[in-house]
DNA sequence: AGCACGCCGACT
DNA sequence: GTCGGCGTGCTC
């Protein structure tokens, strides 16, 4: 037999099939020794073959297996080929996608715990006699011990002193008990809340259960208990013998979400998230292979739990840009599970208030099916979004970053000791020019998205065409000369709300104060706790948190993310305030949200103060239409990065001349097709190019393996060549 | 990724 | 004459 192997090398020159002779006793899926050249590397069997297309005499034999049982499931061999075909990924990525890390360092160890007993021919006085009178120590260590009881061994040595247990050993009075344990990571234990479901959550929860070899988008408004309405589908299919995959933001990952459901489903919930040290990972990576764990909870990377016999997909949140993987390996997790879904045969549900633009077309489009929760489980209305016109407080001469409205609004939270939260809209680095006066954005002509201002050449340019406008000095639709950088921080927030409440106590959230392993917690634990507060952060504090004592929630200025360089950014910015209002007036107390802009009539504070998901939704996948932009075209960056400038320009010209020559005889599928210095021309030394290319779906997918295949084929040794598909961040 | 092969400059 | 620079090419 022959055996396909993937040598664990990350080089494109290396990612192919390699035969090697096989052991009688081979299985596919094992990880294995090979000897590759002079030297011995891991790899992974694909595949078993009869022969092989080269001769038996250059082949070499396989060598043993790493581990007693094969480390890939048949499904992540099949899901190998598929990811490989839609998001172009190497073999090795995909493997080590697969697999967790500590397995192939090899640090993977299981724990071992220690405990102490009596030797069962344990003869009290006889042993007391045989130890030495002035060893008192250790007689007190053999009267406390009890017959048929075991003694954490650690315990005993702080209580003894460590050489009198070992002493002990070594008579033989006690023997030692060894065995491997479960690394658990903590939760909060907590009661299950028993709740009856709405006509609605039923009727979605039977309707999913009825098409289960399909994909779901589940439209619920905040509040709508999509949760439960998982949680059902979930107890239905373990009731079945299978398993789930739910997976949810990692910011959403807090001990509040996940003791929900193991308040539910106990021990059979396997958790991953980025808090848990190796061992604890390797633990519930195990118990979810050998099918101790039914559920998988985690965030994106959880889409790769080795669950067998899967019962349902779910990804919450499933607008959150983070499902989508940025850096290599690039892969969008929904795809992923929707491979997953149909080798299982088993429903792939995604959930949200604000679904991407993406799901709710292929709804739309009957490529999935829609399900609504329309009303809030506890009957209660949204709470109201007041729109401040920042312009008009420019004019009547308050130039601070607060409008009277909102310094109104918190005076009456710190005198009613209620908590509020207020939101910076920070997203990216580069920054957009705004009339403070009007609030006039300057956007580009053809692309209708906000242009980026370059200090080096002080130019405003199109991240999306290339076009390229002269910084604005006064503004173009009222003449004004009060023309500023859009981009405030938490920090400057922060210190102005010292100042003008030096006894209240303000906290904040973002990703400076947040970066170690339990601040965050502490964080949201001390916000729980103080009335009245005020908490200042970025995107982070929109997530699930439940506070019922917050009844404002500011959002300082709302443009930051709508004036975004991306054509997502109206999107974006309409699901950050749906999920920000969200957070005010969650119990018994009223809620208000006051959104701060400088370009108040913007279509999209229309629809997200009035909560219309679906009015937004017309208008922008319109917009999205006539404009050409995805999901009605495709955009293709090739990024080029190099130390040497000469070597980078070099390696772009390449590329950019072969996708020319096919853009000139496909001409009338493109949209555009151009190379440029990237908007950031350097990062981390490195000099970076970039070829843009928009184009028409009707010719997909060859021009996107065009692209992939002249990338893989050009021999660009000193560069780095990045590929990205509908890229959302063009820094 | 490594490792060998191979073809030119500086050196005992 | 040879030691060693790293460009090029291959690994079942």
């Amino acid at each position: 037999m022959i055996a396909e192997v993937i040598v664990d090398i990350t080089n494109d020159q290396v990612d192919k099939v390699f035969d090697y002779i096989a052991r009688p006793d081979t299985v596919v899926g094992e990880r294995v020794t090979v000897p590759f050249g002079k030297r011995f590397i891991e790899g992974y069997v694909l595949r078993l073959k009869e022969k092989s297309e080269l001769s038996l005499t250059l082949l070499k034999p396989l060598g043993q297996p790493k581990d007693d049982y094969p480390v890939l499931l048949p499904e992540f061999l099949a899901l190998n080929d598929k990811m490989r075909a839609l998001f172009h990924l190497r073999n090795v990525d995909c493997m080590r996608l697969f697999i967790p890390t500590q397995l192939r360092n090899g640090k993977a160890k299981p724990l071992y715990s220690h405990f102490i007993e009596l030797t069962e021919s344990f003869d009290d006085q006889e042993l007391l006699k045989n130890t030495r009178k002035n060893a008192t120590k250790q007689i007190e260590l053999i009267k406390y011990l009890r017959p048929d009881n075991l003694y954490a061994k650690t315990e005993l040595n702080k209580k003894f002193g460590s050489q009198n247990v070992t002493k002990l050993l070594e008579l033989g009075v006690v023997c030692q008990v060894t065995t491997a344990i479960h690394r658990a990571p903590q939760f909060i234990k907590r009661e299950d809340k028993q709740v009856i479901l709405t006509n609605d959550q039923e009727k979605v929860v039977n309707s999913i259960l009825k098409n289960r070899q399909k994909v779901h988008l589940l439209f619920g408004v905040t509040g709508s208990g999509k949760t439960e309405v998982y949680m059902r589908i979930i107890a239905q299919v373990l009731s079945e013998g299978k398993t789930a995959i739910l997976l949810v933001p990692e910011i959403s990952l807090t001990p509040q979400v996940l003791a929900t459901f193991t308040a539910r489903f106990g021990e059979s919930v396997a958790i991953l998230h980025s808090g848990l040290s190796d061992g604890e990972r390797f633990d519930e990576w195990q118990r979810m292979r050998t099918g101790q764990a039914k559920i998988a909870i985690g965030a994106r990377s959880a889409i790769f739990s080795p669950m067998q016999n899967l019962g349902v997909i779910i990804l919450d949140e499933e607008h959150d840009p983070s499902y989508k993987s940025e850096t290599n390996p690039r892969y969008d997790t929904h795809e992923v599970a929707k491979m997953r879904g149909e080798y299982n045969k088993c429903p792939v549900i995604f959930g949200s208030a604000t679904p991407s633009l993406d799901s709710f077309y292929q709804a739309q489009q009957g490529e999935i099916l829609l399900h609504t929760l329309p009303n809030r489980a506890n009957q209660k209305p949204m709470p109201n979004i007041e729109i401040v016109n920042m312009c008009d407080e420019m004019r009547a001469g308050n130039t601070s970053m607060f409008s009277k409205r909102l310094l109104d609004e918190l005076e009456k939270v710190v005198r009613d000791k209620n908590q509020a939260m207020l939101f910076i809209n920070r997203r990216g680095f580069s920054s957009y020019m705004i009339c403070r006066e009007c609030g006039y954005v300057a956007k580009c002509e053809d692309c209708d998205v906000s242009l980026v201002y370059h200090k080096e050449d002080n130019l405003l340019k199109c991240h999306y065409c290339n076009r390229r406008y002269k910084a604005l000095t006064n503004c173009p639709n009222c003449g004004s000369s009060y023309i500023r950088m859009g981009a405030i921080g938490t920090q400057r927030v922060v210190e102005e709300l010292r100042e003008r409440f030096p006894n209240v106590e303000i906290l904040r959230m973002d990703f400076d104060t947040t970066k170690n392993k339990n601040s965050l917690n502490e964080l949201l634990s001390k916000f729980g706790q103080t009335k009245p507060c005020i908490l200042v952060g970025t995107q982070m504090i929109a997530k699930g948190h439940d506070f019922p004592a917050v009844t404002l929630v500011g959002i300082i200025n709302a443009d930051m993310s709508l004036h975004f360089s991306d054509y997502r950014a109206p999107e974006r910015t309409y699901q950050l305030i749906t999920q920000v209002a969200g957070r005010a007036g969650r119990a018994d107390k009223e809620g208000i949200v006051i959104l701060q802009t400088y370009t108040p009539r913007h279509y999209i504070y229309r629809f997200a103060s009035n909560y219309d998901y679906l009015g937004f939704y017309k208008k922008e996948i319109n917009l999205r239409e006539v404009t050409h932009f995805p999901p009605f075209s495709k955009i293709i960056r090739v990024l080029v990065t190099a130390e040497n400038k000469d070597e980078a320009r070099a390696t772009t010209a390449r590329i950019y001349s072969k996708i020319q020559d096919y853009f000139s005889i496909h001409r009338d599928e493109f949209l555009l097709c151009s190379a440029m210095a990237s908007p950031v021309t350097r990062i981390e030394k490195k000099y970076r190019f970039q070829i843009l290319c928009r184009f028409l779906l009707n010719t997909e997918p060859e021009i996107t393996n065009f692209i992939f295949d002249t990338v893989s084929n050009d021999k660009h040794p000193k560069s780095l060549v990045f590929v990205e598909v509908n890229p959302s961040n063009m820094s």
